[in-house]
DNA sequence: CATTAGCACTCTTGCCCCGAGAGTGCTAAC
DNA sequence: GTTAGCACTCTCGGGGCAAGAGTGCTAATG
């Protein structure tokens, strides 16, 4: 099964012309880009090997090689050569970091926009959220006289928000005394420690603290939160869907946010940090013919979530796990400089 | 200049098929489908004259006719006959909205979604804005010991939200205090308002206010907020762009919400509540081949939007009217319903 | 014995051509 | 004014064909 390294020297070859023209590549052309020291023929056995190994295919018979998603697999695992960014790529890309403004939500489109720029195919990125979700700060902002807008902070920084109707009048006043008890009270807590100590009567208390539970529980489900998405435009743009609008217009389906937040295999993602998913690896059948490249980010043991490319399974892995390795790490370094580390922002309460 | 009766009518008639079928009508098929009491002679030599007035076309000789944007504009501006939603249809649209939480966020993707679904095609929904935006009240919540969190919630229910840096530590307690004080001195006021008091001296307390106002201003600024966009694969999957791809993805681009925020003909809807931009009246050019349906929603004198249609020129024009109006109609009376109408929710100081 | 040149063979792709079909516009008759 | 009839135009789909690309086999070679 090993290959023999003249073998993996042209399944990386093809692999890698492939990329970049789209077209399947013939022995003879593989030769000249490569001024390999064999002849065409020589290189074509070789190439009927790899074929009855799984590792290429043929459209038809008279048309050149094309990897298969096995091809791929094996090229990223043991075959490509680990790319670096240069420090001019880096620079250029913390650039547009520093331009913008200081805004959690703001630099994940960012980065996605980033991705997605670069590695002309679309990208991800998920909201942060925090296994334990913990009640920071909540306000009351009257609205009517018999409505208010509750607004809820975080420990993970995310603000949420929900009106809320009552039966009763109130004003403002109430609702800011209200609000500061039930801060003193909750502050730090989760959503299950809150409903433990729910009180039994219906009352305008009661009303804004199962919202405040509901709010908390609903940044907990990480799939509750439809991530960004970037660069559509650019995937859609790549050679594979040229004129054929029926693909185009499933994988514009595929790919919206609200489809795509369940279909993300974030299991994938094991202990590693980063998670390379090819075609039909993907346990959803819609992404048979795309592969995610996907990198946790966030500080380690804060908030984190999700960021990556998702391409057609011809992607450039050797850049595009430069990329998203770098925008990721930028992403955590940035969340620990604004929004705090696990270990020094988070109370000790608050920590586990 | 003045269409005889007939002509009118044979011109309502190739819109109508047209916008059903999208293939140009021919005068053969136009008699039949209407059985009109004329031959197909007599109608293609009306036919002839109606192209003559520029108010349909030909794609080639041997085809049938297509309306022109002079066309469909006159067929909208007289021709085209009112159309009421059923009792059905509305409880239909109703329903959904009984099922939403309540959350303006919600209701403006809702509606574009049910318009969008509605209509095949793509709808559209800016988020309601005021003409003054005023401060209802600020948070400041701490995230590590020199950056804090700014929740900001503005008159018209805004909340929106910034991540500052400080120099200097604080505590949430000095923070709270803070927040207070200013709520205290700024609660109801405009952008200008504040800043014609703002403190020279560089502190917190500056940087806060400044960031307020920011803020404020942004709010203010009606298109800097991207507005919802729903439907746009029913949009794309329309036959005008089935197997032209190009077109499909220069659509695709111009409908992302980025780039359509500053498209949307605002000023089209002058003292009216709804417009409808046809093709080429668009002033930009990319849209010439697309039109807009589009009302403003929201109590008179409050935070109001717009909602509307985008679609093919081919439009079921009578239709999409209803729909909007519609739509349209019940956003508002939500709005009104849980936020508060202009004249009661709002203090005397912040109206106008 | 691995490598290579040579060559027959296969399959796609683009192109041209052609006939069917749809629809018009004109003319002459009603 | 309306209509039947007809010649004419243009699109669209399919068949046929030549060019091109690439393979796989075989026989020769160092």
């Amino acid at each position: 099964m090993a290959l023999s390294e003249r073998r993996a020297r042209i399944l990386a070859f093809i692999i890698e012309d492939y990329v970049e023209s789209a077209q399947p590549v013939g022995s003879a052309a593989l030769v000249a880009r490569h001024d390999l020291d064999l002849s065409s023929a020589t290189v074509r056995s070789e190439m009927k090997a790899l074929e009855e190994e799984g590792l290429i295919t043929h459209p038809h018979t008279s048309a050149g090689r094309v990897p298969s998603n096995l091809g791929y697999r094996t090229y990223v695992g043991s075959l490509m050569g680990e790319r670096r960014l240069s420090s001019d790529e880096e620079l250029t890309i913390l650039h547009q970091f520093h331009q913008s403004a200081v805004n959690l939500q703001r630099w994940l489109s960012l980065s996605a926009s980033v991705l997605a720029n670069r590695l002309h195919t679309a990208a991800i990125a998920t909201p942060p959220h925090m296994v334990e979700v913990r009640l920071k700060q909540l306000q009351l902002v009257e609205l009517t006289e018999e409505s208010a807008l509750l607004v809820v902070v975080m420990n993970d920084a995310a603000v949420l928000q929900h009106t809320l109707q009552f039966e009763e009048a109130t004003t403002q006043d109430q609702l800011t005394r209200l609000a500061a008890r039930l801060n003193q009270q909750l502050e730090g807590k989760t959503a299950t420690e809150i409903q433990a100590r729910v009180p039994a009567v219906a009352s305008i208390e009661r009303q804004v603290v199962d919202q405040v539970v509901a709010l908390l529980r609903s940044e907990e489900d990480a799939a509750s939160e439809t991530p960004v998405i970037e660069g559509v435009r650019e995937l859609l743009r790549q050679p594979e869907y040229e004129g054929d609008s029926d693909r185009l217009l499933d994988t514009l389906e595929a790919v919206e946010g609200s489809r795509l937040q369940r279909a993300i295999p974030a299991r994938a993602l094991g202990a590693d940090d980063l998670a390379i998913v090819i075609g039909d690896e993907n346990p959803a059948e819609r992404y048979h013919n795309m592969s995610f490249v996907l990198s946790r980010y966030g500080p380690a043991g804060g908030a984190g979530g999700l960021i990556g490319l998702l391409g057609p399974t011809r992607l450039d892995y050797p850049d595009a796990v430069a990329h998203v390795r770098y925008v990721s790490d930028v992403l955590t370094e940035l969340m620990r400089r604004f929004y705090g580390d696990a270990d020094e922002a988070v109370t000790p309460e608050e920590h586990q």
